[in-house]
DNA sequence: AAGCAAAGGTCTTCCGCCATACCTTATGGC
DNA sequence: GCCATAAGGTATGGCGGAAGACCTTTGCTT
């Protein structure tokens, strides 16, 4: 082995050994229910799933999703009602509520790590739909989400928005894909609840969302792409441009 | 909320909400280790970190390290060395060693995902690499890894390919890219190590290899994506033909 | 030849988390 | 109006894994 391979092989352990589990099993769980909560797959005034199915699905018991939902509960974000039909409801995001948390959670993310990769996982997920040719159902479900997102309330904005991103990944064929775009997307909203939401780019993003919808449904890989990848560029530049 | 509206969050969070530790720390610290050695990161005959500093990187303990060491010596892939100097140092390859153990990772693959994604990451790091205009330093380091799949006896090329398709990936910039691209390519390279080494596939991956760095290092983003996308189709093909 | 340093090998203590069972509350159906 | 049911709330015992100190081996350095 020469010297130089050992300094390459060195090097790389570092980026490849990573935690295999970051912090404890707590706070784990307590970031995918953030998650969860963050890509607005439970709106607000929706119900989290049954403390032992969750529990089941996160694969931690259910004494430590308990310990996770008390902090919720703390935080003002969620709260739980008991007796038959209860659960944990998502409350309306109070403000102040979790800025603290949340600023904290934004200071350690790389930005530019994080727009990189979720732009190729988008990009990717465009190209994949376009060249797939989506099927009546399929092609259904994204012409159904775009349309969600033409209706929306200022307030439920960013959410249909983060639904129909999130339903081009889901089409793109690949679980991997999508789960990871989930993740990428989540840390993104942090980011974007961090910057005020201008009516302007919000027009703008709706022509993009068209056009995009538009490539895949032809089958037209390279405009999916480039939608896309312009789409991106214009949250990134806003991104960069407040919180650099 | 309406009934659709329910209906796509709950199939959501079945994709969404995972198990936050896949198995216990002891099977995702196999996985991990293993995941080094199939990437060729430590090549046979290297030697892996030390016990302390290995368990440290992977966020364990090293008692529960050991026991992924002592199951990996049972095997016969690695062998521990003590006194100074010493260390785990991986084991040629013993043809039938870990053959069951492959096959069972194999077998519950999801292939279309895994290939997709791995199309998606590649594609999207070398686009990324070619928009950045590499500079000098990183320019060579890329070279020099082409370089060295060229000159690569047959039984090393396997390595050195994932190598260069590794430095790409850390070229792009993203961490995160690079982590989640060192993942789906162990799983492939464990494909890959199902299906007979073609001398006449080699040439033509050779090829393609030099046609993308050339692409890349010109600052071509539409060459070094075509380059890259032809090149997993390439190794798509070849996987589903053979496992399919 | 002595000894120091760096590695693997061993042991003990303690905490976090899991599994399980059971209690309490609220609602809709009979 | 009762009561079955589905949800949250509570309590207990057991085990896996973390932390840290210590022992043993070996080879380079002086």
């Amino acid at each position: 082995m020469s010297r130089t391979d050992a300094h390459d092989a060195h090097d790389r352990l570092a980026q490849v050994l990573r935690p295999v589990r970051a912090g404890n099993g707590f706070e784990e769980a307590l970031e995918q229910v953030l998650q969860v909560m963050r890509l607005g797959l439970v709106p607000t005034g929706g119900r989290l799933p049954a403390e032992r199915d969750l529990a089941h699905r996160l694969g931690i018991s259910r004494v430590t999703l308990r310990e996770v939902l008390k902090v919720l509960q703390e935080q003002g974000l969620v709260e739980a009602r008991r007796g038959r039909y209860g659960g944990t409801f998502v409350l309306p995001r109070a403000e102040a509520a979790g800025g603290d948390a949340l600023r904290r959670r934004v200071a350690d993310v790389d930005i530019e790590d994080l727009l990189r990769f979720r732009e190729v996982l988008e990009v990717g997920a465009a190209e994949l739909c376009a060249a797939h040719r989506l099927s009546g159902e399929r092609a259904g479900r994204l012409r159904e989400a775009l349309a969600r997102t033409h209706d929306a309330p200022l307030a439920d904005y960013r959410r249909r928005d983060t639904l129909l991103h999130l339903t081009l990944a889901e089409l793109s064929g690949s679980p991997t894909l999508t789960a990871q775009y989930a993740g990428a997307r989540a840390r993104v909203n942090d980011l974007l609840d961090c910057i005020p939401l201008l009516v302007r780019n919000l027009e703008h993003s709706q022509r993009q969302h068209t056009a995009l919808v538009e490539a895949v449904l032809d089958g037209d890989a390279e405009a999916a792409r480039a939608a896309m990848r312009e789409h991106c560029a214009g949250t990134a530049a806003l991104l960069r441009g407040f919180l650099a």
